[in-house]
DNA sequence: TCGGTTATTTAAAGCGCTTTAAACGCTGGT
DNA sequence: ACCAGCGTTTAAAGCGCTTTAAATAACCGA
């Protein structure tokens, strides 16, 4: 019963060695050639010989190994994934680039950025593995050096604009976000409406961008007051406090992100100002955060699997199809209504 | 200047083909077996040449093709870890996980958790890349499962007890956490301290334990009392409205979880009562979450970076210096006072 | 100058798989 | 009986690197 090829168990650690290709060959009494074809589902071999084959290399518990396999036929059929692996939004693109991948063949390698791992790292990681496309969720890289890459490998781009450079997009189209809740904040009734930045960046100006647009759009446009913001809780909290420190508050503010409307939401609460009913408060993103019952904040969901599964799309279109124009996505973004919205005063 | 080889951008997408080890050594005029040792640091080659292959190399922007050292040296120097990716905690681990995996000369290959693609795909895949050795985050297989994976390549769990498996583990004490907080709440003068459970499992169960036990330990068993719980936020309100609805509550509330203890503040604070006047809350995990100002909530802090690093040397134990007696290594959490705990009353 | 060492360098044999071109065994038509 | 033509199988040549054993160069004292 017990057929492991010779050499079972030799391994210093007492580690079964994993069968090889010519094992599962030798079992059949067949070339490793033709069990090659059979594994790799290419059309050929005879259907006896298929079945023969497949229960072989099940019964060896045969696993091809990639790393060979990419070394002699030159495909590696991985996609690399740079993500931040503290963001819980590449966290849901993730889940879904999975799924979209695997419908395709295709694997994913990640390599996340952390403290001390940098773009540039993270993106050679990525091409030592041989990946044949780069995703990058939200490169902060300067556009030469992204242009430069994509000389190496396709890169798409996610959720970050890129102007002027032949490279592959996928976004959201930010400023219609930040628009849509605008529209829903004015059409409660709300008119002296306040925005709380996310400091500079591509991301941040297109928000901004969206707010003044808006609000102008509105006959608003006098009404319109930035305020200097980051990414954080802490600035939005610290905003909070300086709008309720400036006289007159707006009925309604907008926040960069969620993070940061979360600190306003602190802010208010903490000095017994009401929200909704005294202030309107909305943020972006759609972070799980945001869902929690105790903030249920009106936000807006940058809809992760459209935008996964577009990524991986234009990833193949360039691979397998030969695409050589880059191409930008642009997702529209999708308003999400919760409690911390409602009629002025 | 541009001494490009030959058929330099030759690739079908206008892709500069990435040079060869055969391509560094003909530029300095010695075979690929020398640049391959200057490369890999390998003592032999002489200083003059190292330095000349060194220039070489990065004047031709060379970066070796991890596959086909793999594939030639049988090693990978790749540790595999499964991750949830959605989990804020395994991000912090990853965070660790990198720079002590560098610091020994090893790279890491990330496999997530999904809502499709569960633990044995994950692990899977980190074997199909040849990873020497297996860092799983919490994993949830059977131990017969893992022990047997162990046969394949050295696992090493984390957060996670396993008891009677020939396993590597990395743990926290869970029981003594909970005790710590307990011991911090009974010294702050309370006597009447529920616990909010996290259903079955093994780490809800050692929380369970340290929190009768310490209860115990104070003289306070028959003041032990446990709500039934889950690991959610929604599970953590729900029990706090279990709390307010029987009339007599205890002075402090121990959530399992940091995601529940959240879920209890909503609760309370929704109901107007004073956290921490009226009832202490404390939760377990030190999330990003816990740490916003609008929560502030004492927790436990599970050590994140040790653990790593211990996994990490652990896994290097097995690999590189021959251990093979497996060894569970226990960490003491630390106690995180913030603000929803104090004296009672 | 020469044999004996030691320090450097290298040719060549793979690693586990894919792929190409060629070989094989049939069939059926002539 | 022979060959074209087909479906099926396979030998062999790599993929880009490491590694071993052997060759070569350099050095040293006698």
């Amino acid at each position: 019963m017990d057929e492991l090829g010779p050499a079972a168990h030799a391994d210093g650690n007492g580690a079964t060695p994993r069968p090889r290709l010519e094992d599962v060959a030798a079992r059949v009494g067949l070339s490793m050639a033709s069990v090659s074809l059979v594994l790799r589902n290419v059309p050929g071999p005879s259907e006896r010989t298929r079945q023969r084959v497949l229960k072989a290399a099940a019964e060896l518990g045969y696993r091809p190994d990639r790393t060979a396999s990419a070394l002699a036929s030159r495909h590696s059929r991985l996609l690399g994934v740079m993500i931040d692996v503290h963001s819980p939004f590449h966290a849901e693109l993730v889940e879904y680039l999975y799924r979209a991948a695997e419908e395709i063949g295709y694997d994913l390698v990640l390599s996340t950025l952390t403290r001390t791992r940098d773009e540039n790292t993270a993106v050679e990681t990525l091409l030592a593995f041989r990946c044949e496309a780069l995703i990058l969720l939200g490169p902060v890289a300067a556009v030469p050096v992204l242009a430069d890459l994509d000389r190496k490998a396709p890169v798409i781009a996610v959720g970050r604009r890129i102007t002027d450079a032949a490279l592959d997009v996928v976004r959201t189209a930010d400023d219609n976000g930040v628009g849509q809740i605008v529209d829903h904040l004015v059409q409660l009734g709300h008119r002296s409406i306040a925005y709380v930045d996310g400091g500079r960046g591509v991301i941040a100006t297109d928000r901004r961008r969206g707010y003044r647009d808006a609000m102008r759009r509105h006959g608003l446009g006098e009404h319109s007051r930035v305020l200097r913001g980051e990414i954080t809780e802490e600035a939005g909290e610290k905003a909070g406090r300086h709008i309720l420190d400036s006289g007159d508050h707006p009925t309604a503010v907008v926040a960069y992100n969620d993070r940061s409307a979360i600190g306003l939401l602190t802010a208010f609460r903490r000095a017994g100002v009401d929200v909704p009913g005294t202030v309107s408060v909305a943020g972006y993103d759609d972070d799980a955060l945001s869902r929690l019952a105790c903030f249920n904040l009106t936000t807006v969901s940058q809809n992760a699997e459209e935008q996964a599964r577009q990524a991986v799309t234009a990833a193949v279109e360039r691979l397998d199809h030969g695409r050589t124009t880059p191409q930008e996505i642009v997702l529209a973004p999708r308003l999400v209504v919760r409690g911390t919205t409602a009629r002025p005063r």
